[in-house]
RNA sequence: CGGGCUGUGGCGCAGCUUGGUAGCGCGCUCCGUUCGGGUCGGAGAGGUCCCCAGUUCAAAUCUGGGCAGCCCGACCA
């Protein structure tokens, strides 16, 4: 029994004053989720039937492709962790019992179910295996934010994935992105699988399932040719500089007093910000040796850190400005890619080019005329973000868009199992360390990001798979007028058809009712008041694009079945 | 962790500068009215003014300390 004068939705006019995020706005507004602290947040019952039907889109892929389900537990002994080398994580919530022994809330479960695959996989034949649970994950988040798209406690699926060798993690791999691509294809948001930084963990691979849309707290680059990854990697040929100096068979000094930014320097010497080398001192490995470099950029580009961390192949700070002047010995604002006395790394995007401005490595001046490769020779990287207008492999333009990472996959190779001593005897009967992957989605940021993606003006607009109900039952006729005998004759119709029917019996004004109807965004919306009686007919209301259709009484709920069959 | 902002019935807010009976809209309860787009009228209920301490005859208001929440940035294994 779905009928809401027994049942709890509170909605509300107004949003909280402090949403800003349109999905933490309506979900609060719809009646689905209320906050219980900052990045703790409480899914009211139809709130959390949006939230089953991501777990249960998720489950069915999972099952159907042999991973096989268990649970394992939030509270664990701090010492697996301490193993892992994770126990230092700020993120990760520390405790202790009653006896003082340290424990930890998980906010992944690769310590855990490495430890229970170390014990019980003993053979080659054991492997390979997949597993995975939907468990709460506590995260110690210094800013959680945006109603549930960043908390400090949320449910995630996460997999993992076993194998002898690499090549079996590369086929389990595959396999689960193909699982994860169904599973974005049916819960009907517009996503993208883009490649993604493997980051601190080391891996060999990662990928991450993008939404688009406003709230995102990451931004990928699209093109039409398909190409898609996090900006944090993506790489693109530049737009080329317009009003480039011309060429100097060598470089010129020139008088730029003060002019220390890349504006300021433009504005001296007329050029445009394309045409300058912009000179970044950075201190590599700063916590061991701490190497000089300096990263050379055009000018109107901009340092891509994680690349950069990756070209040097560790951690890297930017110097300060003590440092400049001591190690790399020019005045800041002035240094430059030419006499530099500390190796030069140069972008990419700086090849070939030629009449450009770079720092003297001397106070108030600038060398004009400066050649990449004639004038001085770098190590050349990728170390810049790619920008909207860039060309992507295949010729494509490059757009970048916010979006919010719903999924990520990754290639963890043998980081967990050696640690926690996870092998298995190979045929040879010689102990091997076991590859891993893990596989992680979070249900309640694909109800978030359907949330953000498809409301309008009204509220909400569910995918079909994703809705609280399926039909929101509208009767505009009170106790004991016909119109609400017909109503509840069709919601045990549609009942019996097998869909999930919220129906608003309540009293109210039928703007009420439709307001409310529309916030909450079920796919289809029928109405049932005397005028349509009258003429024989139900009103239907498709809620993607609210496009109305009459339906016959007769056979109301057959036809608002194959009416909704059809919808998004 | 840096910067900014906010804590007053369920929600959104005013009151604080200049200390003295805690107010408005929505929502809620009851009565009537209306019934295909948040109808209208009447009567009501509901508040430790985030907490603690201080100043004062008197603190939502002034002072000090704490706590909580939000936004921007950093971070996000």
């Amino acid at each position: 029994m779905t009928r809401l004068t027994r049942y709890l939705l509170p909605t509300e006019k107004e949003a909280p004053a402090d949403a800003e995020a349109t999905s933490h706005k309506l979900m609060v507004r719809a009646g689905l989720i209320r906050q219980l602290g900052a990045g703790l947040w409480t899914w009211l019952p139809a709130g959390l039937r949006a939230h089953r039907n991501a777990e249960r889109i998720i489950r069915e892929e999972m099952d159907a492709i042999g991973t096989l389900e268990l649970l394992m537990p939030v509270l664990q002994p701090a010492d697996l962790w301490q193993r892992s080398g994770r126990y230092v994580i700020d993120e990760l919530f520390k405790l202790r019992d009653r006896r003082e022994a340290p424990l930890v809330l998980a906010m992944t479960h690769e310590e855990a179910i490495t430890s229970h695959i170390a014990r019980i996989v003993r053979s080659y034949r054991d492997l390979p295996l997949m597993l995975y649970h939907i468990q709460t994950k506590e995260r110690d988040e210094p800013r959680p934010r945006a109603g549930v798209l960043r908390t400090r406690e949320f449910t995630m699926k996460d997999a993992y994935s076993f194998d002898r060798d690499r090549e079996g993690l590369d086929a389990a791999y595959d396999l689960q992105a193909s699982a994860y691509d169904k599973i974005f294809d049916r819960s009907g948001l517009e996503w993208y699988r883009v490649e993604s930084d493997v980051g601190a963990m080391g891996g060999f691979g990662a990928h991450e399932y993008m939404a688009p849309c406003a709230a995102g707290e990451n931004e990928v680059a699209l093109s039409d040719a398909g190409y898609a990854a996090n900006v944090e990697i993506a790489s693109a040929t530049p737009q080329d500089v317009q009003g480039l100096p011309a060429a100097l068979d060598a470089p010129d000094a020139v008088e730029t007093p003060d002019a220390r930014t890349v504006e300021q320097v433009c504005a001296a010497l007329e050029v445009p910000s394309g045409a300058l080398i912009k000179a970044m001192p950075v201190i590599v490995d700063p916590d061991g040796d701490g190497e000089p470099l300096l990263v050379v950029i055009r000018g109107d580009h901009r340092l891509n850190e994680t690349k950069l961390s990756n070209a040097v192949g560790g951690p890297a700070r930017a110097a300060t400005e003590e440092e400049i002047r001591d190690v790399f010995g020019a005045p800041p604002g002035f240094i430059g890619p030419v006499g530099a006395g500390v190796p030069v790394l140069a972008d990419e995007a700086l090849r070939g080019l030629c009449g450009l401005v770079a720092g003297a490595n001397e106070p108030d001046r600038h060398l004009r005329g400066v050649e990449p490769g004639r004038d001085f020779d770098p190590r050349w990287v990728d170390v810049r973000n790619v920008e909207a207008g860039d060309t992507c492999a295949a010729g494509a333009t490059i757009r970048l868009e916010p979006a919010i990472e719903v999924a990520n996959i990754f290639k963890l190779g043998t980081r967990y199992s050696e640690p926690l001593g996870a092998t298995y005897l190979d045929e040879s009967g010689n102990a091997q360390l076991i590859w891993m992957g893990s596989y992680g989605i979070g249900p309640a940021r694909i109800v978030a990001a359907a949330v953000e993606q498809f409301a309008d003006q009204q509220g909400i607009s569910w995918p079909r798979s994703l809705a609280p109900f399926d039909v929101e039952l509208v009767t505009l006729g009170k106790e004991g007028e016909e119109a609400r005998t017909v109503a509840d004759g069709i919601y045990e119709d549609l009942r019996r058809a097998g869909m999930d029917v919220l129906y608003d019996d309540r009293d109210l004004n039928p703007g009420q009712k439709f307001a409310d109807a529309e916030l909450l965004g079920c796919p289809l919306r029928l109405t049932v008041g005397r005028k349509s009686i009258e003429a024989g007919e139900i009103e239907a209301q498709i809620r993607r694009g609210q496009e109305k259709r009459a339906l016959p009484l007769e056979g109301a709920a057959e036809a608002a079945q194959e009416l909704w069959r059809a919808l998004p």
